[in-house]
DNA sequence: CCATCCGTGGCTCTCTTACG
DNA sequence: CGTAAGAGAGCCACGGATGG
């Protein structure tokens, strides 16, 4: 505000100046729409006398203030009593506060319940209605009002409701500081121009005559004007000379996207950037009155320039040449903070990047709005907190002592399917084990592979096998799934779960360790995705033999996810070692029937049916050869035999091409994070949010550490900063 | 005169801390 | 150990200021 503290004299108050002991800001005049309180009378007979300093005696400003009172409840057209009597009333009101204030210092327990009293006293009506009013008044809406007045207080006059009457009383307020403002500017004025007059002149009295006439309270505020304008005057002379450059750093501040962009890097918020900017502007010598800062101003700023950014860096990504790329992404459950309908939900996060040559882009992170999505949502949710019960009782838990996958349907002579699965997964996960460690990406694989072994009553290794403890859960969804389930599983003897909680365990960790852990460690071969994808969706299949409602759910899940047997990706398995020749055969021979049409686009497999009956080549169409053809590989060694297809280094060449492009999401991951970090600040929507992701991503690549050199010679992003200021000036 | 900008108040929410 | 209070956050609406 432009009220500047240190007019401690003269016209301009302060608002801790006009505070007032137990009763507030003093009122320099009756509200006029409601019969006032005992408060406001008394603020405003405090205010006459004390604030305005006038050496009005406390008797004139009663009076004063009873005629305003008479005058308002006459508005109301309420019969008051004699005149004489409530000048007493308002007499009595105004000693018997000097009085409580003159003890004020005391700290009985009479003292503080008269204070309590006198307060509560301040918020009702000073009733100065004629002693028969209610038989007098005639209209009965008038009788309603006084009645009003008295009790509840929530009428007011004219039928002005609440809402109204408080923006009134914001105007009223703001006009009072704008009349204010407006006097002292005039006054200011008035300087600088008797100034003019003075310099031209050489005399002084003229301006002063001028000010008086204008205002005749003085103080150093006032008085500093001149001399501040003169020496402006003085400068106009000789202009572009000596001319002090104004430091604007403020403006600039506001008007850098790139200052902008690293705020919401380093996660500052809104406010506290506008402390920090007006303390940098102050350091440099800079009026912050001046310029424009605010929270508000801070903030659309801030809006402004990701917005700029983010289509800034959308642009160059369009752009930019297009080589092979690959989307990753992944997902994780977390708190919904950009719904406000609901916002402590959890909902599914999912982070897209796209990676390729000397290339990686987050796309965006979205969240799942799928049903199923939340489903899943929420049945993680409640297994999270299943999860934090484990990791409490877990110092409690003997390690040794474990008891593995115990469902007698595994062992069923009748149907030998899970038996095979139970094999096939053992082997296949041991292999990984006793391979070379380099193929397991990442340590919390090899933690999901081992469990999974000891769920199937497989030992891992010589020793007793030492668990982790429960750690936090940050990692991928499924991942994190896997882990909490297992090792709930495997303890269950020592872990008081519910049988409901059980049984859904075990029918998860029947489904987890027979099938979908294989699928899921293989996954990252980008060859045998396809391959893989198909055995995974006949497994499934065939499980709903074992449990039907399992199966589906998973197959529904599978369904949207066959992105590998899609006709665009499909050709990858002619570079896989588990398709037989025989197959490869049939997908040559169907995409050389199907022709080479890029134009049908087909990213996702649209008809499921039959699917776990169909074989690989039954899925290649128009697009399959095109789009292998797309990503640069040469494609002459489909006219010969795949049986001799490992000698020919073209094919060598483009196997190693697609065994490149990563399957596994450490970036994806790594946008994950991200996510998590803002989560729950700078912003609650969800636009803002993806536009706030893009923008620290950039800052984050731009500005990759904070060593000198990064610092000196990092590339600032939008040329925009320059045109914002100038067009402001 | 109108469009746009700016600052403030107010709302709701979360997180921390002090207190009983 | 639970709870109330307070601080701090984002965001929206509103009204005044301002500049073309």
């Amino acid at each position: 505000m432009a009220s500047s503290t240190t007019d401690n004299s003269g016209c301009v108050t302060t608002r801790s100046m006009s505070e007032l002991w137990l009763i507030g800001q003093t009122e320099p005049c009756l509200p006029q729409n409601v019969l006032p309180t005992y408060g406001q009378v008394l603020r405003t007979v405090l205010h006459n006398t004390k604030i305005l300093k006038k050496q009005k005696t406390i008797s004139y400003s009663v009076q004063q203030t009873v005629d305003d009172l008479l005058r308002i409840w006459s508005n109301a057209r309420v019969p008051v009593a004699l005149r004489q009597n409530i000048v007493t009333k308002m007499n009595a009101l105004v000693d018997e506060y000097n009085l409580l204030k003159k003890n004020k210092g005391r700290c009985s327990a009479t003292q503080s319940d008269r204070e309590t009293v006198f307060k509560n006293k301040l918020s009702i009506i000073f009733d100065i209605a004629d002693k028969d009013a209610d038989r007098m008044i005639k209209i009965e809406e008038d009788r309603i009002f006084l009645t009003d007045q008295r009790g509840p207080r929530l009428m007011k006059m004219a039928g002005i409701d609440k809402n109204l009457t408080r923006q009134e009383e914001r105007s009223r307020q703001r006009k009072e500081a704008e009349y204010e403002r407006r006097k002292r500017e005039q006054t200011r004025k008035a300087g600088e121009a008797s100034v003019t007059v003075s310099t031209w002149q050489e005399s002084g009295s003229e301006s002063n005559d001028s000010m008086d006439s204008l205002d005749t309270d003085h103080d150093d505020y006032e008085i500093e004007i001149p001399v501040y304008y003169k020496k402006q005057v003085a400068d106009s002379l000789r202009p572009h000379e000596n001319e002090p450059k104004k430091p604007r750093i403020l403006q600039t501040m506001l008007n850098s996207s790139d200052v902008s962009s690293t705020l919401d890097r380093i996660n500052l918020s809104d406010r506290k950037f506008t402390v920090l900017a007006a303390a940098i502007a102050r350091a440099n010598g800079e009026d912050v009155g001046t310029g424009s800062l605010s929270r508000s101003t801070v903030h659309r700023k801030r809006s402004l320039h990701r917005s700029m950014i983010e289509t800034d860096v959308r642009e160059e990504f369009r752009t930019r040449s297009k080589s092979v790329a690959v989307i990753h992404w992944d997902g994780k459950i977390m708190e919904n903070s950009t719904d406000k309908n609901n916002p402590k939900a959890a909902t599914d996060r999912l982070a897209v990047v796209v990676s390729g040559l000397e290339l990686e882009k987050m796309l965006g992170i979205i969240k799942i709005p799928s049903g199923t999505g939340e489903a899943q949502a929420h049945a993680t949710m409640q297994l999270l907190l299943l999860w934090e019960r484990f990791k409490k009782a877990w110092p409690n838990i003997d390690q040794t002592v474990y008891r593995p996958l115990d469902d007698p349907r595994v062992d069923d002579p009748s149907d030998p399917f899970l038996q095979e699965l139970k094999h096939a997964t053992v082997s296949f996960l041991q292999n990984m084990l006793l391979a070379k460690s380099g193929y397991m990406p990442r340590e919390d694989y090899r933690e999901v592979t081992e469990l999974c072994l000891l769920i199937l009553n497989t030992s891992v290794c010589d020793q007793p096998y030492s668990f982790r403890a429960p750690g936090a859960y940050h990692l991928a969804r499924w991942m994190a799934k896997l882990n909490y389930s297992f090792k709930i599983y495997l303890f269950r003897d020592q872990f008081k779960v519910t049988p409901k909680e059980l049984k859904s365990l075990r029918e998860f960790c029947l489904f987890a360790s027979l099938i979908y852990v294989k699928a899921w460690i293989a996954a990252p071969v980008t060859c045998d995705a396809a391959t893989n994808d198909l055995v995974l969706f006949r497994e499934i299949c065939q499980y709903a033999r074992i449990n039907k409602a399992v199966a589906d759910a998973a197959r529904q899940k599978l369904e949207k996810h066959l992105w590998y047997i899609s006709p665009e990706l499909i050709s990858f398995a002619l570079f896989s070692e588990k398709v037989p020749v025989s197959e490869k055969r049939s997908i040559v021979r169907a995409m050389s029937q199907a022709g080479d049409d890029w134009s049908d686009r087909a990213i996702k497999l649209e008809d499921c049916t039959d699917l776990a009956v169909k074989e690989l080549h039954a899925l290649v169409a128009a697009s399959s050869t095109s789009a292998l053809r797309s990503i640069g590989i040469d494609i002459s060694f489909l006219h010969v035999d795949p049986e001799t297809w490992n000698d020919l280094p073209a094919y060598v060449q483009a196997k190693s091409v697609i065994g490149a492009i990563k399957v596994v999401n450490d970036s994806a991951e790594r946008s994950v994070a991200l996510m998590n970090t803002f989560n729950k600040s700078i912003t609650k929507s969800e636009t803002e949010m993806q536009t706030l992701l893009q923008v620290v991503e950039d800052n984050r690549k731009r500005i990759p550490d904070s060593q000198k050199s990064t610092l000196t010679s990092y590339k600032t992003r939008g040329s925009a900063d320059s045109a914002g200021s100038s067009t402001r000036t």
